[in-house]
RNA sequence: GCCGAGGUGGUGGAAUGGUAGACACGAAGGACUUAAAAUCCUUUGCCUUAGGGCGUGCGAGUUCGACUCUCGCCCUCGGCACCA
């Protein structure tokens, strides 16, 4: 990298070497604190620039420079355009990784965590990204963990945490309980085991209280993709809730349905196998098969059950309820077709109107009614279920009402008659927090010897997790192997069981923003009032991975804490972008698979050479595959802004002709990655300043004047910076400017010297170019046609035509329609 | 099946109603060199009878004018999905 041309100027030339430069540079800032953040600025606008912080995984790999270096450039740039900026890191340090190391290696997971955050620190000031590292944060410390803790203290008290024996999902291979969110497609989302069904008392956030609030989006700046994926996850349907009563009791069965104008066509009732009324439904001598089907459904693993392509199947319970409106006789059934966990865990059966009650009915040879048809008249035969909306047939006064309105009309009737209400569900589930694994927040509470919960008092936190000797994931977590944490000498309740869970790691990401925003003083988890001068956080960055795991639950844990009185905004962030996945050989890059390290890249081409590829690649929401031939592209690029950065000025054939033309090139430049960098368009704004250096180098061979072209090098410098901050910092100091340009002010333009003063006209026959020409100063529309229709090439199109209209269109064009 | 994003040269991409292909990679030719690398210059969407013709997934429409807007379809990627 290091031997480099001579210039054909002659003169002595110092060749850029970004392996003296680079380190040269972050040093210097280092020592400078020139990133510090000044929290008692209040000249200028506060600006919080956060990226979703890393897992200490070991090494930072090339998709950790895609997140964070372009995240740093934006930040740089509104550092330099006046704004008070906050750029902070840290390390989301718990988690199963750690642990697992600690098993195959038998490592300490502190120990081993540690040693990766040290690493990573050093690869982080390879990047040379402008971070206050004064403000780092590790979750795994007690100082930052106990906050966990102390927030769930809180949330216990108000009934947000607590314990409840259920259904959870069970990781097979991690041996540990997961929330539903990290449940994708019937497989834990990080170890990739199907899940299992099992039943145990588990630690829960009510998320699902602030189900309604969390679908407010309207004011957030995000992805609307996220935005989406959040509206679905929490799943609102607006329905109905039916009581059927049973034949055999005095009791009913609850179904919930949004069809309720389809409800003379029920012919059946399913029950969840999950159900709690299925004991007392099943007829005596049914109770065989049932308890038969029942084993079998629970025995089928999640992903055969929820299959969309898989049989319905169910199994009759002998039992009977009846249709509340019409007083039909109908059939119950159980059959795992039907969520225990949504709903009612019962539906009324349409067969008519609902595929999935189709199959079933036709299965098991159910009558199937027709209730509804599009025009309203009857229907005889069926080959599948009608679920478009239409007019009520068969329905005794409903008849003949459409399907929106007989939905409000039946409901009211049903609320009337006391037989059935208007009900909101939602897919979301409540936010399952415990985990049986060691490298976690301990749940701070006890258990008395009736399994009373006794919480850990505030005064005694943090509850310290213990150095622990055995990790293997046994299904329980390894804190219950630790006698001396396991027990406890209450003064008031006696000797206590210690809870052994630890906390979902998503806890700690739910609030760190707040964390990184404060003095890091230890006697509060966050300081009130630089949290209301800096919070929300003004620019979040991360991938869309998060969409519903972290993203949703850091905006429950931001409402729960403005309920509890903590702060006094409803969003945590209030813009987000979402930067694309960045692939090799159009494959995910993987340690082991497709590996692409960016250390050798920094040793061989630079750190700015690096960021700046990666910027240039593409939109940055679109992510890219990595290209090592392009690469050659960005270094020649930086060479050629080194050379003319560096040229003596004195040796320059002063001309002043092209001075205009150069005013209004730095303008518009100026301009152009003003704005491309305000809305993350790298790609764009990289090339403007290509096009920007090509010029330069014409204007050095055409001979411009030397003041001029001090300004252009300087300014070319400055609007650079933000992207590649140490050529930048170097090619400064060369100027003789002093430290840092990384103080410097994003340079001014003049709107009024951004487009040029000669103007392209393009002559349009019926809207195809034909030709053009360049018109100085104010013309008519008269004399701008009269010149597009005398123009040589445009009179040949015209020979023998008609011309019929003439479009105008100021200082831009002229279309001749012709026949 | 539902929701979202997207489809432009050999490649990454640019242009959001007005010159399609900016910028860059790659390729070809030339200069410099004993030579190579590096660098610099030229050419580079396709077809062509050299005047033009065609061209932004496909088909229609709106418009003086459509990569851009509207409708229908095809394909790719991401997310969700037996949610009653």
């Amino acid at each position: 990298m290091s031997n480099y041309k001579k210039t054909k100027r002659g003169s002595e030339f110092i060749p850029y070497n970004p392996s003296v430069i680079e380190p040269k540079w972050q040093k210097k800032w280092n020592e400078g604190d020139i990133y510090k953040t000044n929290f008692s600025e209040d000249e200028k606008d506060n600006f919080f620039s956060l990226t979703m912080f890393p897992y200490p995984s070991g090494d930072l790999h090339i998709g950790h420079w895609y997140a964070f270096t372009p995240a740093d450039a934006y930040s740089r740039f509104k550092r330099m355009k006046g704004l008070n900026v906050l750029h902070t890191q840290g390390f989301d340090a718990f988690g199963l990784p750690a642990e697992n190391a600690a098993i195959s290696r038998n490592i300490n997971p502190m120990k081993w965590t540690f040693e990766n955050i040290d690493n990573m620190r050093r690869q982080f000031r390879l990047m040379g990204n402008s971070y206050d590292w004064s403000r780092e944060l590790v979750t795994c410390e007690p100082k930052y963990y106990k906050w966990n803790q102390y927030f769930f203290l809180k949330m216990f008290e108000k009934g947000i945490a607590y314990r409840k024996n259920g259904a959870v999902w069970w990781d097979p291979i991690d041996q540990t309980t997961l929330a539903n969110e990290q449940v994708v497609d019937g497989k834990s989302e990080r170890s990739g085991a199907e899940v299992v069904r099992k039943m145990m008392p588990q630690w829960y956030f009510k998320i699902t209280d602030y189900a309604e609030e969390l679908l407010e989006m309207d004011d957030l700046g995000w992805p609307e993709k996220i935005k989406q994926m959040q509206r679905n996850w929490i799943g609102k349907s607006l329905g109905t809730t039916v009581k059927f009563n049973l034949t055999s009791s005095k009791n009913n069965i609850s179904t919930f349905t949004t069809r309720v104008d389809t409800i003379y066509g029920v012919t059946f009732i399913v029950l969840a196998p999950e159900h709690p009324l299925i004991d007392e439904v099943t007829e005596n001598s049914f109770k065989k098969n049932v308890e038969t089907y029942i084993s079998k459904s629970t025995k089928s693993s999640e992903i055969e059950r929820t299959s969309t392509e898989r049989e319905k199947t169910g199994e009759f319970t002998g039992g009977y309820a009846i249709n509340p409106m019409n007083g039909d006789k109908v059939p119950i059934f159980v059959g795992d077709y039907v969520l225990g966990t949504y709903g009612t865990g019962a539906v009324m059966g349409v067969p008519a109107h609902d595929q999935r009650d189709f199959e079933f009915a036709k299965k098991y040879d159910l009558p199937i009614n027709v209730v509804i048809t599009k025009d309203g008249r009857e229907e005889s035969e069926i080959n599948q279920a009608e679920v478009s909306k239409g007019i009520l047939i068969n329905s005794q006064q409903f008849s003949g009402v459409n399907s929106d309105q007989a939905l409000k009309d039946i409901t009211k009737f049903m609320e009337e008659k006391n037989i059935g209400n208007g009900t909101v569900t939602y897919h979301l589930r409540d936010w399952l927090i415990s985990r049986q694994r060691y490298w976690g927040t301990p749940i701070p509470v006890f258990y008395d010897d009736k399994n009373n919960i006794i919480p850990v008092s505030e005064k005694d936190l943090p509850v310290i997790l213990p150095d622990a000797k055995e990790f293997m994931p046994t299904g329980q977590s390894p804190l219950t192997l630790d006698e001396e944490f396991l027990w406890f000498d209450h003064p008031e309740h006696g000797k206590l069981r210690r809870e052994t869970d630890t906390m979902d790691t998503f806890v700690d990401s739910s609030w760190y923003h707040l964390r990184f925003a404060s003095d890091p003083e230890n006697n509060k988890p966050f300081s009130s009032k630089i949290i209301s001068d800096w919070l929300p956080v003004h620019q979040y960055t991360g991938g869309a991975e998060h969409a519903v795991m972290h993203l949703l639950y850091s905006r429950f844990f931001n409402k729960v804490l403005r309920d509890l009185d903590f702060i006094d905004f409803d969003e945590p962030y209030q813009n987000l972008f979402n930067q694309g996945v960045l692939l090799k050989n159009h494959q995910k890059i993987s340690k082991r698979a497709n590996p692409l390290a960016p250390d050798p890249l920094v040793e061989e081409y630079g750190a700015d050479a690096v960021r700046l590829y990666l910027m240039f690649l593409g939109p940055w929401d679109q992510g890219g595959d990595w290209n090592d031939d392009a690469f050659n592209g960005i270094t020649r690029w930086l060479n050629r802004v080194w050379d003319l950065c560096t040229r003596n000025s004195s040796e320059i054939n002063e001309s002043p002709e092209n001075n205009n033309e150069i005013e209004r090139l730095i303008n518009y430049t100026i301009k152009k990655v003003h704005d491309d960098l305000d809305k993350f368009k790298f790609n764009t704004s990289i090339s403007a300043l290509m096009e920007f250096t090509n010029q330069l180098s014409k204007f050095w061979d055409a001979g411009c004047k030397k003041d001029i072209w001090e300004k252009s090098t300087k300014i070319l410098i400055r609007l650079l910076s933000p992207m590649a901050p140490h050529i930048t910092e170097e090619l400064w100091e060369m100027k003789g400017e002093s430290f840092s340009i990384h103080n410097e002010k994003y340079p001014e333009w003049d709107e009024s010297l951004v487009s040029s003063e000669v103007r392209t006209i393009v002559i349009q026959i019926n809207g195809k170019m034909r030709d053009q020409f360049d018109m100085e100063g104010e013309k008519s529309e008269e004399e701008i046609i009269r010149m597009a229709e005398n123009s040589e090439k445009i009179s040949q199109h015209l020979e023998g035509k008609e011309i019929i209209r003439k479009i105008y269109v100021k200082n831009k064009l002229v279309n001749l329609v012709i026949k």
